[in-house]
Formats: C-alpha cells, structure tokens, sequence
DNA sequence: CGAGGCACTGAGCAGACTGCACACGGCCCG
DNA sequence: CGGGCCGTGTGCAGTCTGCTCAGTGCCTCG
C-alpha cells in the first residue's frame, strides 16, 4: 500500500512534541530525545518542512509583545456578491489577524487585535466602513481559557505508531 | 525615560520578520539581513524569549497534516457557576485547540479540528454533553480567506525604527 | 525464494555556526 | 563628567551541520 506518502507517523509527532518542547533544540539533541539516530531526524525534518507541515513562523509571534494586547472576534454578514472585495479589504487591515469564510448565518469570522479599547472601536468601525459589509458583531475575549495547543492531537498521533 | 524595558522596537521586528521568511535561518544570516552585528542579533534573540515574546512552537502544527483536516468554531453559552468545570472538560478533549472566553451573549469561543463531518458531528455532541454547557452553536470553517499573519503589525513595527 | 525498495543506523569529514569573552565607541541622563 | 545601555568588531574553542557511503532489517512483488 503505497498512496500515504504525506502522513505524518507517531515519530513526526514525537519530533513536533520535542521541538516544542524546546525549538530551539539542535538535531542532535532531538535525535537524543526521539531515539532516532542523526540522520534519520535529519531527513524527517527536511521531509516536514517539504511536505509544509509546519505553518508559517509569524504564527510565533504574540501581539500582545507588539503592543496589541487586546483580543477580538468579529462575525461578519456582508453582500454575498462583495465577498471578495471585502475579504480584500480585510486583508488590508493590519489589526485583522485572521479571516475565516464559515457557515452558518455570519459569513465571516475576523480575528483581530488592538492597542487599547479605543483602538478596538476605531478598528470595528473600520470594518463596519468596509464596502458590502453589512452587519458586524464583536465579541472581546477577556481571557484565555485554554491556549493553543496541538499537543494533545500530537501526543495521540505519537502514542500508537 | 526609561520603564519599557519589555517593548520591541523596530529592530526586533525586523528580526522577526526575517525570521517569518526562514526559520531555519543562523544567526549568522539573520545579522546580515537585518543590517545589525551578529553580536546584536544574538542578544536580542535571547532577549525576546526571555521575554516570551514568541509563542509556543505548538502554533506551527498544521493540524491538517496530523489528519485533522476540517476547522470550526463553536460558541458556547454555559451555566456561569459552571464555567471552571467546563473549561476544563474543555482542555481535555484533543481537538480542543483553543478556548476563549469572551464578551457579549455567548459565553465561550472554542477553536476545534476533525478528522471529517462524522468526526465533528461527534466532537460537538461531546461538547453540548459536558456538565454546565447549555447550549452550543457550530460553524464550519469553510475555507481561510486570510491565514494568519502577523507580518502587518511587524512591519508597521519596523517601519519607523 | 530472490530482487528491489525503503527506512534507519553508524561512521566520517570539511566547513560553518554557536556561545562566550573582551575591548571600544556613541548616546543619553542624572 | 561618570555611568548605563546598546551596538560593534575580533577572537577562539567546541559543537553542529550537511552530505556521503556502506550496511542492515523489513516488506512487497515477481
């Protein structure tokens, strides 16, 4: 059976758990901790970051150190017709961290950030301002209740084999 | 003035930023890119993570290459006793990625994953049978219409020095 | 059964990078 | 003016990288 050739294996997993655990951890030190040999993690490495694996590193990066502490997701329901236009616009608003294009009664779901609550009004309104936008609801998150996290998915792929 | 002794400057941004096109990248490289000594990049890179300014490595697992193909949010409206217990169960199911809490008429914002519709449509169940849950609203992620980023604001950041 | 493919291992090697230290210069502030 | 703080250039020993080669066990297919 050949076909899976882009399946990740409970070794990939222990990989990710171990540089996630330490990212900045040499190949060395990874092969240490995986019981791999070098060369294997090596390769496996390189056929991660082939097969893009692994999202881009902006991913890293915690707005709050930017300055933009304050954490919100805005449903957006626009003029079907302008849903390319105004997820355009979107991406031109540097706050707009993330858009989703989902089902149900909203169309979208804008993850964004901002300085301060003014910021974050300024921010709505901006959206709100967008051409065939045509109704916007914000939702602040006050506190984060459980952190993202891909260790639990990591360490049932890593359980088995 | 002095008292922002956590705040990044242009420099760490663009650092970032280089970072952001190759993660990979040494020291070494990152200096030139940046137009500062490899000295400098070095200590700044110490720097911004014994500040934790960089999330967890956890971020970078593109849970679709686990086989985890399918994104959706789930509000939840939860008995507000109960919140602590439900963020719990929360935290302990695996395609649980993320778990806001948040302002306005839902009480929770969970970020999940599935293997497939099937798998969803399990997943949500699970969650509208924890304890304190009281009612639960699934939307599908039906395609990204902007992935995240954060190169915007490091840019911005960079931008005047 | 034997051939071929595949993944892992161990060894080796030249070259590059790291981590650290030291000394110096510019700048700002008390 | 004297310190702090930050960035720079130099240097060095130790380590890691990237790559190659050869050997092994396993699985599949003819």
């Amino acid at each position: 059976m050949s076909g899976e050739r882009d399946a990740l294996d409970g070794h990939d997993a222990r990989l990710l758990l171990a540089l996630a655990r330490d990212p900045r951890a040499t190949v060395l030190a990874l092969a240490e901790r995986v019981g791999l040999s070098r060369n294997t993690v090596q390769a496996r490495l390189a056929r991660l970051d082939r097969l893009g694996a692994l999202d881009t590193f902006e991913r890293r990066v915690d707005p709050a150190a930017l300055g933009y502490p304050l954490t919100a997701f805005v449903t957006v329901r626009v003029v079907q017709r302008e849903l390319a236009a105004v997820a355009d616009a979107l991406d031109r608003v540097p706050e707009v961290l993330e858009v989703h294009g989902v089902s149900g009664p909203e169309d979208l779901l804008v993850h964004l950030v901002a300085r301060d609550a003014d910021d974050l009004y300024r921010i709505a309104g901006h959206l709100l301002a967008i051409d065939g936008v045509e109704r916007t609801s914000t939702s602040l998150v006050m506190r984060s209740l459980v952190g993202f996290r891909t260790a639990p998915l990591l360490r049932r792929l890593a359980g088995d084999g």
